[in-house]
DNA sequence: TATTGTTATACTCTATAACTATA
DNA sequence: TATAGTTATAGAGTATAACAATA
């Protein structure tokens, strides 16, 4: 019954204060520009994402499993989104030569254009609700703790390994 | 086809930085939580911030719209949770007698059993993931900061007014 | 008329497990 | 055996529009 690990029971108002400021920023600001990739361009924002990532790659392409990382967190849900992707003709997916296994992801022209389409308003977004009430400084700083914070959480195995809590139900 | 909104074609490397990094850690961390929540009391996210929600209240009790703010993105959502909630014996709903068209949703014991019963975990998990690699200050400058996005963001109207951009397809 | 909430419905997305094929 | 990816399937969640009731 008891968990025994923590033995903090709380965070004090500062933390509390940081987590549900970062949570409701990352919700609202996601909302907004969901709509926006929406709107202007059909997309969902994790097909933005493989897209996106795709158009900073050598060559516009890459392995599934290189794309997946920290957007996708199954591997059916990636393909899931390249079949979808593939069917509007944004990327196409080709059996990797060196290894047979493996498949290639590459995206096409319509999809640059697509992303083409969909940048100013997603520019516009991010300039009116993130950084329209934030100072140079401010977003240097917002970096630099949030960058140290994602590599933490990115080196940080997934807690599989917990108390294994009884399944209630 | 010219949007001549926003002068601005692109974002800086700072700029980019923190909105991929913020995008990146709160996607991390509210998986990881979401896996917790789900573990040690069946709740989603949603679910456990409308638990969480109530129980800070006054008599652990709110009106259905006021629940929503910051949560949910639609009636219908909401609806759809306090229901499930319902069932579970987590919540309890009930007209409310000033106003008739009004439902008071009230956290009930049980309710505030399974918050109890996910509230230590919940907490090891942000001091595992979001606060380790965090100096106390960063965490007072990271609160200050995204704060004042998220004011910012509470009082930015829904971009319903936007340019109307052709649906595609 | 405006507001509060529900319902019906359709759709998107995600995850698990079983499976195939290659290394 | 381990890795890369797919499929089937089921479930959770979301949003829109039509609706009813109260203010």
């Amino acid at each position: 019954m008891a968990r025994m690990t923590s033995p903090s029971p709380s965070l004090d108002a500062t933390q509390l204060g940081a987590y549900f400021a970062l949570i409701e920023t990352s919700s609202l600001l996601r909302h907004a520009v969901e709509q926006q990739l929406r709107e202007a361009g059909g997309l969902s924002y994790v097909q933005f994402q493989l897209l996106a990532t795709l158009g900073d790659t050598a060559g516009g392409r890459a392995r599934m499993t290189d794309l997946a990382d920290g957007v996708v967190y199954s591997r059916s849900g990636l393909t899931y989104q390249a079949q979808t992707l593939e069917k509007r003709g944004l990327v196409t997916r080709t059996p990797s030569t060196d290894d047979e296994r493996s498949i290639d992801v590459t995206i096409t022209d319509d999809g640059r254009a697509v992303l083409a389409k969909v940048f100013p308003g997603h520019i516009e977004t991010l300039g009116d609700l993130l950084f329209a009430p934030l100072s140079r400084s401010d977003i240097e700083t917002l970096a630099e703790i949030l960058t140290r914070t994602r590599d933490h959480m990115r080196q940080t195995p997934p807690r599989s390994a917990a108390p294994r809590a009884r399944k209630s139900r």
